[in-house]
RNA sequence: GCAGAGGUGGCAGAGUGGUCGAAUGCGCACGACUCGAAAUCGUGUUACGUAGGAAUACGUACGGAGGUUCGAAUCCUCUCCUCUGCGCCA
């Protein structure tokens, strides 16, 4: 959600972000914003007149009460019930403007930065830097599930039966794989100076709501039948949602966090659940980091989080690219975002493993999460920014891909070998 | 899960239908005193919305949602949360 003071002002500066998204569908709305805007304050005057009537006459009835002025009273009484009806009849106009004005404001997409690409949809995103070239296999690799069965590393026949598809048993030492990626992702940030977090992996539905659209929520969250609970879609819900409506202390910013926890997915609508293995799933595992921060540092915040997971996967010799993404396809609460991409030598291309957006003011607005601005003595909306540390199960591909051996076996890189208990190979069982 | 107690400003904590946006204390800011500091004294100090250049004015908010009333922090209903005891349990 953005500052509609800001629409107020510069209606044409929105207008022309929306051209910029390709969604001039929705430029009528700016304007129409602008006369719920001066209707809706035109509504709240008159109703603050008619209240301090109100808050008059009932200071008048009691007085008249304790002199005894009986007769007086009633008919103040009498007044202060008129205008109550008027007041009854200008609150319930002034909700419904409200509400239509908060529905239009919630379409409204961030302004995104000078330097996102112009683009319509996905296919217009823009490469960036690429780190690590990626390395020739002097032979054929096979799809990732070939790979884990001759590990034995997946059991996916017994997961449909117990949950259906979409989940997936890890075993034995890919397994331990698994793990071992999500430890040494989470000590990798805290020797960034990020701050350890496990959060709660359900969450209240005023939660989600602040967090994500109705659509997105529709789409992607699993509810826990009979309560006000929802299993999380990543830990990026539950670690902003610990800062909802707070106002934080300036000196406490920027708040570095990385968190671990499961995630879960209804990928309703989502192309690919049908496919075999574990590039899209119901159910993974992710180390997150999210930065709470002043809105001068968000940019400097940005290039750091996203070149973080540069960093992570370099160290494990996996090479990625980094893929801009343009205005068409920037979610709306977003400022600017990218991906991460590792390299498929199956595939021959580049695949997403983790997104990091720099959402500005707009999600911290929505949720009204603020810091003290010791300049300015005011309360001001602080910025947010998430970014994926790691997803090891999608990442799992990449990484076994890349490290596979012509007799199947998988190195593992010395990086990860103290977490592999020392191991160097996996080998193939028998 | 059951029973009891409670949720009020940055914090602690009064307030049980009108003069309460809220005593008092702490904290914080400014000033006085002082060579300087501590102590002391004085003044100020909730947030949000609207109007205004500003001073300010008006409105809203005492966990949340409804209700009663001319008027609610205060009464009623529902709900959420916290604490204590009991029960249950990794």
């Amino acid at each position: 959600m953005i500052d509609i003071a800001l629409i107020r002002e510069n209606p044409e500066l929105v207008k022309n972000n929306l051209k910029k998204k390709f969604q001039e569908r929705k430029i009528p709305l700016v304007d129409e914003i602008c006369e719920l805007d001066a209707k809706k304050r035109a509504l709240q005057s008159e109703g603050d007149n008619l209240r301090s009537t109100r808050n008059a006459l009932a200071k008048e009835i009691g007085s008249l009460m304790r002199e005894k002025k009986f007769a007086e009273a009633e008919e103040a009484k009498a007044k202060s019930k008129a205008n109550n009806d008027r007041i009854a009849q200008i609150e319930s106009e002034c909700a419904e403007v409200e509400e239509r004005l908060k529905k239009d404001m919630m379409s409204i997409p961030n302004i995104i930065a000078d330097d996102v690409p112009i683009g319509k949809d996905d296919s217009e995103n823009v490469e960036g830097k690429r780190f690590l070239e990626p390395a020739e296999k002097p032979f054929e690799v096979p799809y990732h599930v070939d790979i884990l069965e001759k590990l034995a590393g997946i059991d996916l026949d017994s997961a449909r039966r117990t949950s259906g598809n979409g989940f997936y048993y890890l075993t034995g030492d890919v397994a331990r794989l698994h793990s071992a990626i999500l430890t040494y992702a989470r000590d990798f940030m805290i020797d960034k100076g990020f701050t350890y977090c496990i959060p709660p992996f359900m969450i209240r539905g005023d939660v989600v709501s602040g967090v994500m659209s109705f659509e997105e929520m529709e789409g992607m969250m699993y509810k826990i039948e009979g309560e006000d609970l929802y299993l999380i879609g990543t830990s990026e819900h539950s670690m902003i949602g610990r800062f909802m409506g707070s106002v934080l202390p300036e000196e406490k910013l920027p708040l570095t966090l990385t968190s671990y926890s499961p995630c879960f997915r209804k990928e309703k609508g989502a192309h690919g659940i049908e496919e075999r293995g574990i590039y899209r799933i119901h159910q993974f595992e992710k180390q997150e980091m999210i930065v709470i921060c002043k809105p001068e540092e968000s940019d400097y915040w940005y290039e750091k989080l996203w070149n973080y997971t540069v960093e992570l996967f370099v160290s494990l010799k996996i090479p990625v690219r980094q893929l801009i993404c343009c205005s068409g396809d920037l979610a709306d609460l977003k400022y600017k975002s990218c991906d991460v991409e590792a390299w498929s030598p199956r595939q021959k291309k580049y695949f997403e493993v983790g997104s990091c957006s720099n959402l500005t003011d707009a999600q911290a607005r929505r949720l009204g999460i603020r810091y003290r601005n010791s300049r300015t003595g005011k309360n001001e909306y602080a910025h947010t920014l998430n970014n994926t540390v790691v997803a090891p199960p999608r990442m799992l591909i990449a990484f076994l891909e890349n490290h596979l051996n012509e007799d199947g076996s998988v190195d593992i890189p010395e990086a990860l070998q103290k977490y592999m208990g020392g191991k160097t190979k996996i080998i193939p069982a028998k």
